[in-house]
Parts: structure tokens; sequence; C-alpha cells
DNA sequence: CTGAAAGCGCTAACAA
DNA sequence: TTGTTAGCGCTTTCAG
């Protein structure tokens, strides 16, 4: 059962297959008794465009890929929610893909797609910039969660939030916090640390720096051993499911939160309300920076606008019970 | 910047562009010297194969759509794991599609998208089952945690573990229990309904339903005042949000989880072994779901099998801390 | 084993 | 405003 085409609706409408072709793609440029004729006729015989053969001539495929570091991390879902609901009301299609945190894979589904998305959304990308403006030479490209001189990007603001994590901590009475970094190669893990050693230096407070460490609950355990090395009372994990993954390992030896450490992570997954204790993080509108960054991917492909745009989407310090006030003695006393 | 067709490569390479084309999409009808030659040159010209002519003409597009009822659900992460690891070891691409629970969206989604895939993974799809044959009469199609006669389905073994969980609730000495149902139209809470019920007729426990509801947590308040009014010692909730939600609530009404009522949930959400108390649940290996679901699909693609095969993955009664004895008096007592 | 040639279904000049 | 026509890049008979 072969599916009707235009041809079939341009015969059994008695019009040329572009009139057919222009009451879909150009409704304004048919009048409108034929425009109503013609749609009339294609609903009576079930026609539906072929997006493919629509897509070899247009050049435009009506798709947009979203590659993400790790599908499985509850912190991209409500990005990934965010961009379908905007793609989807643009009558884009998302496909997601998934990098595996590995910036190999994430370089070859980027290029198995090139020829059938229009853009992509590169979300906590683990290229290198240049790898990035390579790309951005050919394909539309808008990176979420990361900022690159020259490229289209949406980013939950972090410097602020960072500040204010570290000046709660202070205000509590820590005085010397450790951030457990995230990956090598993540910009975000590069840039959450400045700003926390930025803050840490104004607010007279120590800061210092361990990792990388895998933004796992998984990793937590060795992140919470490291910490406990050293004369902090304060850890910032790189992410909710890695400050989780901390929570457990001091549960586990036995060290009290926030009695003795207290634990702040960002994202504020839903998971972070419902650990033990509850965890103190920065949170935001992450489906904000989903529907963001595909309305700039629409709206770079549309007009011709070359100023490459960077958003910041606000965040939010969300205080829960994992955090309170520093134990005079430090934590390798114990 | 055009990128180069099959004609530069043909042209470059001294042969027909049938011979380029063969050489792509059926190695073994071109000799190994000329095969090598041809790719050899591709790659030098970094010739890609467009994808759009090629599914033109071929009509198939190494594409399949994954419906899923509602993307935010975490129960969803690794059945979408799976699924797009699996598609991607076949050079396929998984299309997301989330249906936002509800089955209008749902049947437009899967319209918009019937030229552009090669088949369907509808995941507890909410859709009457006539529209379901209806559609597999034109597209492959798999459903997942669903089952329909004459179509092909992976599930999640549920019947088996219902029962035991009944049979644990029994065990500890429950003798009334209520399920708090999914959505109306979910196959999936008929069918656990159905197992519940006859488990608990075999083991002389009393088996109400309650519902139906939205499974989220922000359903389980409404959920758990409903089973506060009935003489159940345990609730089994749909699924883990849900249960979750409920957990919530009775710890506000002051009702202790498991001393004064049991709760059990389903799929084993990360966040199952996070909340408080840590969530009894029935869990199984959703990846295997989704990757077998994929497998499904891509073999009745390629053989002609007319057999809709019923794949029945095995699951899991993990036992937490939101089980325990039943007290003497019941719940609405109180 | 390889080549020639005819489309797949649609859009986009260009004409009328 | 509408029609004619030439492809988009590839696969696939059909010959050789």
């Amino acid at each position: 059962m072969r599916s009707s085409t235009i041809y079939d609706v341009a015969q059994a409408a008695d019009v040329s297959t572009s009139t057919v072709s222009r009451a879909f793609s150009a409704p304004d440029r048919v009048r409108a008794a034929t425009r109503e004729h013609v749609l009339e006729t294609a609903r009576r015989l079930g026609y539906q465009p072929n997006p493919h053969a629509r897509a070899l001539v247009s050049r435009r495929t009506q798709t947009v890929a979203m590659v993400v570091s790790d599908i499985t991390n509850p912190h991209f879902f409500e990005l990934i929610r965010g961009a379908e609901l905007r793609a989807k009301a643009s009558g884009y299609t998302l496909v997601l893909v998934n990098a595996e945190e590995s910036p190999r894979i994430e370089l070859e589904q980027i290029q198995r797609l090139t020829r059938s998305v229009d853009g992509f959304l590169l979300a906590a990308s683990r290229q290198p910039a240049e790898n990035l403006l390579q790309l951005a030479a050919t394909q539309k490209v808008v990176v979420v969660n990361r900022r690159v001189p020259g490229l289209a990007s949406v980013v939950l603001e972090h410097a602020e939030g960072c500040r204010q994590m570290v000046s709660h901590l202070a205000s509590l009475g820590h005085e010397s916090v450790v951030y457990l970094a995230g990956p090598q190669n993540s910009w975000m893990a590069a840039s959450r640390w400045a700003a926390i050693r930025a803050a840490a230096a104004e607010l007279g407070v120590h800061a210092r720096r361990m990792g990388p460490f895998t933004p796992t609950v998984a990793s937590g355990g060795a992140a919470a051993d490291a910490a406990l090395t050293t004369d902090a009372t304060a850890a910032i994990a790189h992410n909710d499911l890695l400050a989780i993954g901390v929570l457990r390992r001091l549960a586990d030896r036995g060290v009290r939160v926030p009695a003795d450490v207290s634990v702040v992570g960002f994202d504020d997954i839903f998971a972070a309300d419902l650990c033990t204790p509850t965890l103190t993080t920065l949170g935001g509108a992450h489906a904000d920076v989903g529907r963001a960054a595909v309305e700039l991917l629409l709206t770079s492909m549309d007009q011709y606008r070359e100023q490459a745009p960077q958003l910041v989407v606000p965040s939010e310090l969300i205080l829960r019970r994992s955090t309170g006030s520093a134990r005079t003695s430090d934590l390798s006393d114990r």
C-alpha cells in the first residue's frame, strides 16, 4: 500500500504539484480558496509529506539533536524536557544522543548525525573548544552549560551561585572548604572552582580542590575519603549525584552531616530532597535552559544573526539539612 | 561549501556511482580491491552518505522512535539508555518522544513521525489496543510494558512479582492491603491489580483498589489520604514516585512507616534507595527491557517473521525499610 | 563484478 | 497566483 504523494493530491485537486507543495510549506503564496481545496483533498487521500524528500531538496530536516554527556544523570531530565517541548512547539523533532561520558563517543555521534539534523545542542560537552568551533563552522551549534567564545550558549548561572554557597558556609562558621571537582575536561568544573576560589578568597575562607571525580554516586566514596584527609569542615561536590555518594560514605564512616561536616551539591535533582539528610544545593530552572537553547538554535537558523548570544538562566541556592554550623575542631582529628 | 556526494567520489575513484553506492551499502557485491579503493577516496574527500537521499529511495531511515508516557519519570531512564545503546550498536538513531501523559499527544507525535522512522517503541502506551493494532498495520511496532494480542512486546515480569510482594506482606502479618492504582487507561495498572488481587485471594489477604492516581510524587498525598480511610495496613503504590509521595504525606500526618503502615512501590528507581524510609519495591533490569525491545524491532524489520514474540524480562523484589510487621489494630483507628 | 539510467517525493527557480 | 521543469543524492533494476 504505497502512501499517497504530492502527485496524487495534485491530480485529485486538479492543480500542479507546486501548488500542493506551496499549500503545505508556504501557505500564504497560494490563494486561500485553492489552498483550502488542496488541503481538503490531501486530507481525504491521507496524504502526509515525506520528510526525507523534503529534506533532500530544501536542506532542512526539522530535526535538532541534543547531545548529553550521560543520559542517566537526572540533572538532564528537565533540560531534555524543556528542549523537547520547545522543539515540538516549532514542529521540530528532538533526537537525543548519549555521549556516555566519553568525548570520543560524543564526537562520533555528532559526526554520524551531521547530515540528518539542522543543528546541535551540546550539553556539558567535553570536547576541546577548537573541536566545537570547527563543528560550528559547518553546523548550527548551541552549547549548554558551557561557554565558548564565538558560540551561542545557555548556561545556568553559577558564579554568583557559588559565591552565595561559600558565603552561606562562611556564615555558618566554616573556615576551610573543599571542592570535590568534576571531570578534568569539564568546563563547568573549572568554572565552578574558579568562582568558589574567588568567593573564598574574598570571604577569608580557605578553599582547596580535590579530584577529579566522575560525577556519580559511586565516586562519592572516594571523594568523601579524600575530603576527610583535609581540615575542611565543608565539602562542595561537583553535582548532586557525587554529593549523595559523599553523604553515603560519610554515614558509613560514622561522620555526622551536618554536625561534623557540611555537604553541598549542584543541580537540585529530584533525589536531593529525598536523601538523608536532605541536600543543600544550587538549583535552577533547568527546563528553561533547555527551552532557551532550542530557541537560540531555531532563531539562529532563521535569521542571519552572527552575534552568538550568551544566555544566562538564574540559579537559586536551595538550603536544606546537609549544611550547618562548623565544628570547632577539624575533620582529620577523628 | 557543498559537501561531497557520491558523484564526486565516483569521479575521483574513476568508477560509476553505483559502484560507490554498493561499496557502502552492499560491500560484498563489489570486488574487494575496488571497494577498498572507493572507500579510501571517499575518506579522502570526506564523503558521508546523505541519509535523506538514501531514505527516499530505499525507504529505510535507520531511525527508530521511542515514545514514553512521561520523559521525566526516572523509571524510563534505564529503559531509554538500554534502547539507545542497542540502537546505536546497529547503526540506528533513536528519536525520543514524550507523550506528556496524554494519549492525544502520544498519537499526534506518532503520526508526525510515521514517515521518518522505521519503527516505533511504545513504552507504557495509553492508547486503546485497537489504535495500536491499526498503527501496526502500517508500521513496525513493539510495545513495552504492555501486552497486546498480535503485537510484539517486552514487559518486565510482574505477575509473579506481585505475588511475591503480597506474600511478603502476608508473611509480615498484613491481612488487608490497598493498591493505589495508576492511570485509568494504563495496561500495567490493570495487570498489576489483577495479579495482586489473585495473590491476595490465594493467600487469604483482603485486597482493595483505590484511585486512579497520576503516578507522580504530587499525587501521593491524595493516595495516602485515601489509603488511611481504609483498614489496610499496607499500601502498594502503582510506582515508586507515587510511593514516595505517599511516604511524604504519611510522615506529615505522623503515621510511622513501617510501624503503622507498610508501603511498597514498583520500578526501583534511583530515589527508592534514598528516601526515608528506603522503599521496598519491585525492580528489574529496565535497560534489558529497552535493549530487547529494540532488538525485536530490528529483527522484525529484517526477517519476515509474523510471530509477534512476547518477551518477559525477570523482575526482582527489593526489600528495604518501608515494609515491616503489621500493627494489630488498623489504620483508621487513629 | 560493474555501469547506465530511471526514478524516490519534493522544492525552487523561472515563466506565464 | 499558478504551472513547468530541473534537479536534491542516492539506490536499484537491467544490461553488459
